[in-house]
DNA sequence: CGCGACGTTGATTTGCCTCAACGATTGTGG
DNA sequence: CCACAATCGTTGAGGCAAATCAACGTCGCG
């Protein structure tokens, strides 16, 4: 039985890739012979806490989040990832470190992974690759610190505003424990904002 | 009058890059010629809001701090950056956007500053500083990762005990004012906690 | 069918803010 | 060099945003 992961195609990782600089013929080749497909159903995990971040992932399909369970149990989102975005643990990945964080599928996700070796020599052979993955991690960066921003200075109502105005295509995907637990309140606080807005609206 | 700044070594920013990768003397010569000195004295702007972000910073000695002003005019401090550190806003620096962040000198302050277009040359003609650039975001992006999940998941007291440990060196440099700003509570709950804390350590 | 996750609502508690006042320190201009 | 203002750190009283704990109906799923 063929499983959908292997006939899946690796053209949205060059586009991804290409959307912030060309490739040569060369540099292609390396990204389909080092990256590797898989498949992640429902609820499985593709990092557990303890274990190193072997693998650099990039979403062509599903849903993955990454997220700390705090001592009381409590769960905090750190990142959602779908199609066209890469998630992975940088600290643990690159300090060959236990990490801290989980990431698990919220929906059957079809990823595109390479390992810290094969990153490596995709850094090496290739010829741009340093520069976009620099670009890519700047990007990251830019956006973790408005998100750092936000958490510092705003109301739970605000951050549910921007939430709602940034990920759109989110919000009638995630169920609602996944938001509040993203926008770092209880479920039960998200369900009165929510229902202060549509009362407010009127 | 001579200037402090101008008679200041560069070597500690070498000395940086090499911690990382080590440097050509080709490379070594791009960095002395394309990264200038300059000296800011204490409540100077480095980067005012409204502005677009043209330089990229690395402090040689003194103190900045990157902040936020929000509508109330509370302030919320991003980042410190002392010695042998660097601090830019790179959103607005890489997209030329004007920015909503200011950076100003708590200190006198030497930075060696390089401008956008001449970070360029260095990416091009440099040998490695797309990788060493790399490298330096990826560890930003870990250490402000880090911090985020503090702030969703911890109380003040436990982000302040947190800052204690990983930043005693600028427990008693900077005012209480300024840690509160970014811990993200208010300097009197800062004076509670700091309180509580001597009372019950005993 | 029955179980567990979800979303909602109510009552109560709490972490942190706001506003206000005070002495101590810093710094600034006359 | 002193006087005055400004900022800082502290403390008190009161208020609000959000958490906690608990109960309940709904839905999807094994």
């Amino acid at each position: 039985m063929k499983h959908d992961a292997y006939t899946t195609s690796i053209q949205p990782l060059l586009d991804y890739f290409e959307d912030c600089i060309p490739l040569h013929e060369h540099d292609k080749q390396l990204v389909k012979n080092l990256f590797h497909a898989r498949l992640y159903r429902k609820r499985h995990y593709v990092l557990q806490e303890g274990d190193v971040c072997a693998q650099f992932n990039f979403v062509i399909r599903g849903c993955l989040r990454m997220y700390k369970v705090d001592e009381k149990g409590n769960i905090h989102i750190l990142q959602f990832a779908t199609e066209n975005s890469w998630i992975n643990d940088l600290g643990s990945f690159h300090g060959l470190k236990p990490s801290t964080l989980n990431i698990d599928a919220l929906e059957d996700t079809v990823v595109f992974q390479i390992s810290r070796d094969d990153l490596i020599v995709l850094y090496t052979e290739g010829e741009m690759f340093d520069r976009i993955f620099r670009v890519l991690v700047e990007n990251s960066l830019v956006g973790l610190q408005e998100r750092l921003l936000q958490n510092i200075s705003s109301t739970a109502e605000e951050r549910y505003e921007t939430f709602l105005y940034r990920y759109p295509h989110l919000v009638n995907r995630l169920s609602q424990v996944q938001i509040a637990s993203f926008l770092g309140v209880t479920p039960e606080f998200l369900s009165r904002l929510r229902n202060f807005r549509s009362k407010a609206k009127s």
